[in-house]
DNA sequence: ACTGCTGTGTAGCTTTTGGTACAGACCGAC
DNA sequence: GTCGGTCTGTACCAAAAGCTACACAGCAGT
């Protein structure tokens, strides 16, 4: 954990000198790795989270073990924990993990509730954040029982590669995003590299077709 | 849909005067029944939704048809489309449909928005209700990968039963909430019903042994 | 080069779930 | 009562996904 100036806060940027102030005065930069969880399910939460750097991956565990991703943190997003634990007493029931090197902005509550008491923009930050957050696990409740697994896949392919259709994760990873074991990301990758829509390296995937992985969306 | 007295409003009965006098300037109540769908995919909304009496259900419809409920919005809650299309831009994703009779109240967008920047008491419960959501979306998401259909139902059995263990609820609906058919859920009742757990019956079931339901649960 | 670790490829087998098809039971309307 | 609709029960088959077990390839460290 390193505190350190705040200039690169990217969306807070934007905020009055009021708001840069508290910040100033109260937050901290955090620095994290990947191997290690950064939040457990029940943690206490000290404050408001804003991922400057790098990415969050919010993941459950479940009673066997197996992981799945729940949602990722993007730079400039917030972490809906903090705003969980400052406005709610419900217990945050999922891990959090760097997916690489990482900085948070750690603000604490109390900070973070002046804040919000004062500033629109804090207001619509927050509950922009939230909104989203629901959006997006809407979506993902129904991605999970309208497709099948080679559907959501080839979605996860298509979203998380890089423009050169590279994408840089072993199987095992992406199994546990999508709550599965390996051997059926395996299984689903010999079908997609024998239908010529991607190839498969140690630790990369290179898409070769995402147009063909794209109709495996549409109609199966 | 009927314009009607606030006074029902429940946690709304605890704002300022001055909150109330917008409510009573600018909300509708609104009544609904359970066939029709109130709210589709796209559509725009008008304004925040708090529901009064009755229950409303949130859910989504796979392309070949079979409906999963996402959640339930409970007499006092609010319905979130109202936060998604004042702060946001997030076309919403979800079908709703009132459960049974169910009132709602509906404040217009721009009475809200008002509220929501006068009264601190309002951002609260507005934040909350997000918030809430939130977890209730990660709790099911996480049962979804983490629990075997069985299991689920059971917990669908206990969650819904009345005090006095019935649940009145046909299998085709138990289906809808699960995500699944009703011919599976026939199927597992069958079982439960074969291990004294439950007594079925047209439209109702009844539960005879809620600890071996809840053992199912717990270690399959 | 040798060793050990991690990641991938593959082959069965089992369990779970979905799909189809049909029979019968209950209920209300007429 | 009888008709028609809805709800339930069930049998059988197909597909999907999970589990186990093992072989081998790439890579890093010694």
């Amino acid at each position: 954990m390193t505190t350190s100036s705040l200039e690169s806060l990217g969306p807070f940027r934007k905020l009055s000198e009021d708001g840069r102030q508290l910040l100033r005065r109260g937050a901290m930069l955090v620095q994290c790795g990947p191997p290690a969880p950064i939040l457990q399910p029940g943690q206490n939460i000290s404050g408001a989270y804003f991922v400057v750097r790098g990415r969050l991956r919010v993941y459950a565990i479940a009673p066997d073990g197996t992981e799945a991703t729940l949602y990722f943190i993007n730079p400039g997003e917030t972490c809906v924990f903090a705003l969980n634990s400052l406005f709610n007493d419900l217990r945050y029931p999922a891990w959090v993990q760097a997916e690489s090197d990482t900085s948070v902005a750690l603000i604490p509550g109390p900070v973070f509730r002046e804040l919000f008491q004062k500033e629109p923009s804090i207001q619509d930050v927050t509950v922009r954040a939230l909104s989203t957050l629901v959006f997006r696990l809407m979506e993902e409740l129904e991605e999970v029982h309208a497709y099948k697994l080679d559907q959501r896949l080839a979605n996860l392919l298509l979203i998380h590669a890089s423009a050169a259709g590279e994408l840089p994760m072993t199987q095992q990873q992406m199994a546990a995003h999508l709550g599965t074991t390996r051997e059926v990301v395996a299984r689903l990758m010999r079908d997609f590299v024998a239908r010529g829509y991607v190839e498969t390296g140690r630790g990369v995937t290179r898409i070769k077709d995402a147009e063909g992985l794209a109709g495996l969306i549409a109609t199966p």
